[in-house]
DNA sequence: TGACACCCGCGAGTC
DNA sequence: GCGGGTGTCA
């Protein structure tokens, strides 16, 4: 898509104050967004360095870099700013830690390091019951923060019992993580908004800095992050926000799509712009999101037309129970290829929860139908890794506890949890960290000579690497390291085949590799990254997709419902169109349907030719089998448009017929 | 440290 | 009904 139409080119060339974009669905917002950067470099005359473009994931962000790349002057990009809220905010922290009493080479916490550190904040107060589930801890602290509210209001707002032993682990927490050396990821948005409050100096400098900003997913963005979007801008307002209220499907996690009502407020001289036209689905596809979305209020009104043809008809299918509504799918994915030469790729299967890609899989599997399953394990879940990264934070933050424990064990070393416990009893008593703690330990503790021994010697060679890491070339000085743990044998001790193992290890070289990438794209520009620097981006880095990419075999994709936002596929199918599934008994309960129907919508959109929604008319939930009500979605689609299949009951069988049919075809069209 | 019994709870998942 | 997490043995 080169030429622009009238809306986007309106939206691209409006720079005379705060502008909305209101995208909807497929009407080309990325494109708008990288014209858009390019149009202020080229035509404008900001410098890119003074422009910043936030996104929600490093997806998006990557993407975004790689097209402004394809159509800008690569001089004229230099320094400009493409990132994720959070790694802004790094940018923001590690420039000015000073301010923020944190020391270079700080830690981030993950959220599974957060989570240790409050089980153990939770098991030592006693603040907390057990009655304080530690998810539900970690999610109130969380929104607390989200929010902006800290420890002291936490407490003082706090509506029972419940919440004010959260805010006191809260306030714990927070002093740990302080004293740490660490921040967690709330802080990265939380921490350059208190900064800025505190210090007009420094707000000032960073918007010098930043004379244009452009938000994606604006409907995304939660308190925090519109403040610090808010304070950037400031009163100079020169800012395009992209979004859509009817994509909003993570107010869960604390978004706000309020924001982009709040937006006309806080700049009353906002000008908007909508983008209706879809280049992707056809026609009735697009009538079945109108129709749906339709049943939501609206602030701002808008519906998508397309100029594509009117295409096939929606088809609801209804199967008798979820084998057959899985069968039917494997079957007609196979049936589909074969009669329109299709590939595997061109087709997706989206549901709202992850269970139920389970009884999918092990259909498509007997079906022997390669398939991908998005929201598997991250590179950055896998165990390898994160001992690597632990071993990478503890050299460039000693301090930092959680990278301690994680490691000092890992490959063994024989320091149990009795002398570990003792040691972190000193600690405490001292208000120091492990590593600190175990410098000055001295004999008049009660760890035994032996395990004192151990952790000292793993202490010194801690500090040993340290140093070389400072003084040498980094990247084989961290080589070394796993040379030196033998980490290798401890792979191969504690992975299924001597083959996972040796994969297993080639997940850290690749780590590794990226290291010195990150290290070498940066030489000798304005950008160059310190180890430190390196280190703590790769935490906010997800590596994985990149290496997915690499292999973009064919394979029928599975994903949710949530997880599909953004992406787009030939042929769609919904599964689980059931009141309790789609929309979720929960959301039910708490009355919250608008933001179903939003999910529902979003699935929709993500098909380009044709859309096939199915649903169980039995199903087997929680041990029992249940009749299920088809959902009220389904009633809201346009009825010109839709045709309903397999109303009839019986067609199991029949399902299965054709399957095996298709089945034996499709070996034959193989010479099998 | 691993194998196994038992119990719980059942939503989406970015950085 | 089942997967995952925890606790309890050897």
């Amino acid at each position: 898509m080169n030429k622009l139409n009238p809306r986007q080119n309106e939206a691209v060339r409006y720079t005379d104050g705060p502008l909305l974009v209101l995208a909807g669905a497929g009407s080309g917002k990325t494109s708008v967004i990288t014209r858009k950067i390019a149009y202020l470099i080229e035509q404008v005359g900001i410098p890119g360095r003074h422009i910043a473009a936030v996104t929600f994931t490093n997806k998006a962000a990557r993407e975004m870099k790689e097209r402004v790349g394809r159509i800008v002057d690569r001089k004229l990009t230099r320094g400009l700013i493409v990132s994720t809220f959070h790694n802004l905010g790094l940018n923001i922290i590690r420039e000015e830690h000073p301010h923020l009493g944190y020391h270079p080479g700080f830690s981030i916490f993950d959220a599974e390091d957060a989570k240790a550190l409050l089980r153990d904040l939770m098991l030592r107060e006693a603040s907390a019951d057990a009655g304080d589930e530690l998810n539900d801890v970690q999610m109130t602290i969380s929104s607390w923060k989200n929010a902006m509210r800290g420890p002291a209001e936490a407490y003082s707002k706090a509506r029972d019992e419940r919440e004010q032993r959260i805010a006191l682990v809260y306030k714990h927490y927070s002093e740990y993580l302080k004293a740490y050396n660490a921040v967690d990821f709330d802080d990265l948005i939380l921490l350059p908004v208190q900064l800025f409050r505190n210090n007009p100096e420094v707000l000032a400098k960073w918007r010098r800095k930043i004379r244009y900003m452009l938000v994606d997913e604006y409907q995304d963005t939660n308190i925090s992050q519109y403040e610090l979007v808010r304070m950037l801008v400031a009163e100079r307002a020169a800012f395009t926000v992209v979004g859509d209220d009817d994509q909003s499907i993570y107010a869960w996690r604390g978004a706000r799509p309020e924001n982009l009502a709040q937006l006309k407020e806080d700049f009353p001289s906002l000008k908007i712009v909508k983008l209706e036209q879809n280049y992707r689905s056809t026609s009735r596809i697009l009538r079945s999101a109108n129709t749906v979305i339709a049943n939501n209020p609206h602030v701002f009104e808008k519906a998508l037309w397309s100029d594509h043809t009117i295409g096939d008809e929606i088809r609801i299918v209804r199967c008798r129970n979820e084998d057959a509504e899985t069968e039917r799918v494997a079957t007609e994915i196979l049936d589909q290829k074969l009669k329109q030469g299709l590939d595997f790729r061109d087709f997706a299967v989206l549901y709202r929860g992850n269970h139920q890609a389970r009884l999918l899989e092990m259909k498509l599997q007997a079906f022997q139908i390669p398939y991908r399953i998005s929201g598997g394990q991250s590179f950055f879940s896998k165990n390898e890794i994160k001992d690597a990264m632990s071993y990478l934070r503890l050299l460039i933050n000693p301090d930092d506890d959680a990278a301690f424990l994680r490691v000092v064990n890992v490959p063994r070393r024989e320091i149990g949890p009795r002398t570990l416990e003792q040691l972190s009893h000193y600690a405490r008593a001292r208000n120091v960290s492990l590593f600190k703690a175990l410098g000055d330990m001295g004999a008049e503790t009660h760890v035994a000579e032996k395990g004192l021994d151990r952790l000292r010697r793993f202490a010194h060679w801690v500090d040993l690497t340290c140093e070389r890491l400072h003084s040498e070339n980094p990247v084989p000085v961290i080589k070394q390291l796993f040379t030196d743990i033998e980490y290798e044998e401890w792979l191969l001790q504690h992975s299924g085949t001597p083959r996972q193992a040796e994969r297993r290890m080639e997940n850290i070289w690749y780590l590794v590799d990226s290291i010195q990438r990150m290290l070498d794209d940066g030489k000798g520009t304005a950008d160059e990254l310190s180890i430190e620097d390196a280190i703590s981006k790769l935490i906010l880095r997800d590596m994985m997709e990149q290496r997915e990419e690499e292999d973009d075999s064919d394979k029928v994709q599975l994903l949710t419902l949530h997880a599909s936002k953004g992406l787009e596929f030939p042929h769609v199918f919904i599964l689980g169109l059931e009141e309790e599934i789609l929309p979720h008994r929960s959301s039910i309960e708490e009355g919250n349907i608008e933001e179903e129907r939003r999910l529902m919508y979003v699935g929709i959109t993500r098909a380009k030719e044709t859309l096939t929604l199915t649903y169980a008319a039995q199903r087997r939930q929680y041990g029992e089998k249940i009749e299920t009500i088809p959902s009220r979605f389904l009633d809201e689609l346009p009825e010109g448009d839709i045709r309903w299949e397999g109303t009839g009951d019986l067609d199991v069988e029949a399902n299965q017929k054709k399957g095996k049919a298709t089945l034996s075809a499709l070996l034959g069209d193989l010479g099998l």
